[in-house]
DNA sequence: AGGTACTGTGGGAGCGCTCCCACAAGTGAT
DNA sequence: ATCACTTGTGGGAGCGCTCCCACAGTACCT
């Protein structure tokens, strides 16, 4: 009859204190219970569990954030100034990852933007009010001074892509070079002998490692090296074009193309059907990244994918272990990780 | 010397309190500077913001959101089972409007994934636990039992493809009917005279305004309704491939075919092939949705553009209007919104 | 018997805000 | 001079948690 007065303006949602007097036992009994410390009888554990199961008890975030000085909360930042990144499946299956790998934790996803100067400044802020436990960071360029940043404030962080070998955050990669050598030794398979590469973006270090794959897939074949038949492109479907036209100008002998992504192979299509050779036939093509393109393309575009969903999972993984070892409790002991997950090749009419 | 204890585990972050000291005012004068409330006078306002500046103080969001019982937090809701869902560029285009609005706001952005039964089951406790001051829902089923959770919980909340002509929700939407229309009248410029239509998912209220679109079109043209040309797919690839496989069965006189989405296109364009005839010579295709699919379709394929970025602002909007309209202080006014935004037809090889 | 250790529990203090009441000071009508 | 407002301001109370200290109870040593 009295004690009505708790619920107030938020549309009465129990809180503890309710579950406590419900339970029979104190506040601090039922936190134990809420958070599955071991220091709690079987019976009062039962009691409290019962309580909130009948009251539909929920924890209050924002007070759990307040008073634990933490926030359950990781942030995603999305860097791309052109955000046509979502449109890649690279992005939205690693988000399904992300997702899954999230879907069996406390932990919500926040996506934050920071394309423009403007949303990198309110990032700024944003991470400086230590309002994120952890931040994923994915496709980040070698000069961008977020992950400086990041250590700085000492905010757990992984990256999708490591920026050099020497990358000091944690970081999840596919087998960029496995991947391009499988690539090359596909198209070796196939009979062809004069493979050249349209390269991605050279300050990308994945790009870096697939020119790495290439070049040593062919002289443990026994091939000679040649630098004319590597072209620069940068990702983009009218790079590929270009670099794909320059290399028909230096050797119109190649009998095939290795693309460091499947827009590069698209673009570099183009070029080929302007030049007049046809695919497979003449000239035999493998993209990169097994996208939606490459199962649309004509013919289909023979790909190497990658494990993205995996990847997903695995930076938040990664993520969550560094998040839990700056925790109070936690002994400190994680050594920096990277995580390199294995790519496959996916043969289509291309080649 | 003294009061150093205020900083303590956070890090040192400046309290409310340290600006207000700095400030040699009081906290509830900072905090009215904070929220811009007019009750300051010019120089009290002028020193609180100096303060605040030269200690680089951001507010606790955990601790507002506590003490005023609001998030500052919206979540988009991402219903697909598979989430596939992002590799559309329908998607991520709305993603992008929506962090350009958001980019204006102290909002932050919360991707929740409620594609499997215990995501739904958490996306559930979540709202029921107010952890969001708004919801965004996009392609939502017309059985969906969401919408209605949220109508009970009074949470706000906007949906993009309203359920149907009485949808209850305020929504965003682009113009099906006129997008239909524009691409029929478009093959009728274009001297077809046979149109056929392969129609989305039939539950989907979007799906019918354009089968409404292509009816209205023919119609007006002086064109007798014919249902034989009307096939029903699901947007998907296959779904696309054996509707105009039976399409052709039924009338292999038809000259055009407008397909509900591009990926429809993209299976119509297999089953076209199969049975040997020519895009666009012997058959005009057009699409919906003006994807990366049409752009690399062969032939490249017209298609009808909805202005997604623009929705995905106007989704903002509205949703913040509502969310602006639940709080204590605003006047209970707003007044159910439906927004259709218009189409744009994009003239490709295809036709 | 007393000491020592551990286990389980209750509840005070405090996280950093917002809300709101109280009140000083100013303004103008009576 | 008094009263009645208005404007600007300070600071108490309280949001719902977690952290941690205190303490009762039990167990096992000396």
């Amino acid at each position: 009859m009295a004690s009505h007065g708790a619920r107030g303006r938020g549309g009465g949602r129990p809180t503890l204190e309710e579950v406590a007097a419900r339970a029979g036992v104190g506040r601090g009994t039922v936190s134990r219970v809420i958070n599955g410390s071991p220091r709690v009888s079987d019976a009062t554990r039962a009691a409290v569990e019962a309580a909130v199961a009948e009251l539909g008890y929920v924890p209050n975030t924002a007070a759990r954030a307040l008073a634990a000085n933490r926030t359950d909360a990781i942030a995603l930042v999305v860097p791309e100034p052109e955000t046509r990144f979502f449109a890649e499946p690279y992005f939205s299956d690693m988000l399904r990852g992300v997702g899954a790998a999230l879907s069996d934790t406390e932990m919500q996803l926040l996506l934050i933007f920071a394309g423009s100067d403007r949303e990198r400044q309110r990032l700024a802020e944003y991470l400086a009010a230590h309002r994120v436990d952890g931040v994923l960071l994915v496709s980040v360029h070698a000069d961008d001074p977020l992950p400086e940043l990041l250590s700085q404030l000492e905010i757990p962080a992984v990256i999708s892509g490591p920026r050099s070998a020497a990358e000091t955050l944690a970081s999840v990669d596919s087998d960029n070079y496995g991947g391009a050598r499988q690539a090359v030794e596909h198209l070796l398979g196939r009979g062809r002998r004069t493979i050249a590469h349209i390269t991605g973006r050279l300050d990308v270090y994945g790009a870096q490692r697939r020119i790495d794959g290439y070049r040593d897939a062919l002289r443990e074949a026994g091939h000679a090296a040649d630098e004319l038949l590597i072209e620069a492109g940068d990702f983009s479907e009218d790079g590929g074009r270009r670099a794909m036209a320059a290399l028909l100008e230096r050797r119109p002998d190649l009998d095939a193309v290795f693309a460091a992504s499947d827009v590069t192979a698209a673009g570099a299509r183009y070029a080929l059907r302007e030049a007049g050779r046809r695919i497979p036939d003449d000239v035999a093509l493998v993209g990169y990244d097994d996208s939606a393109i490459a199962r649309h393309m004509d013919p289909p575009l023979t790909s190497v994918r990658q494990p993205i969903e995996e990847m997903g999972r695995a930076m938040i993984d990664l993520l969550l272990a560094e998040v839990a070892d700056r925790r109070p409790t936690a002994t400190r002991e994680l050594e920096r990780r990277q995580m390199v997950l294995a790519t496959e090749l996916v043969g289509r009419a291309s080649s």
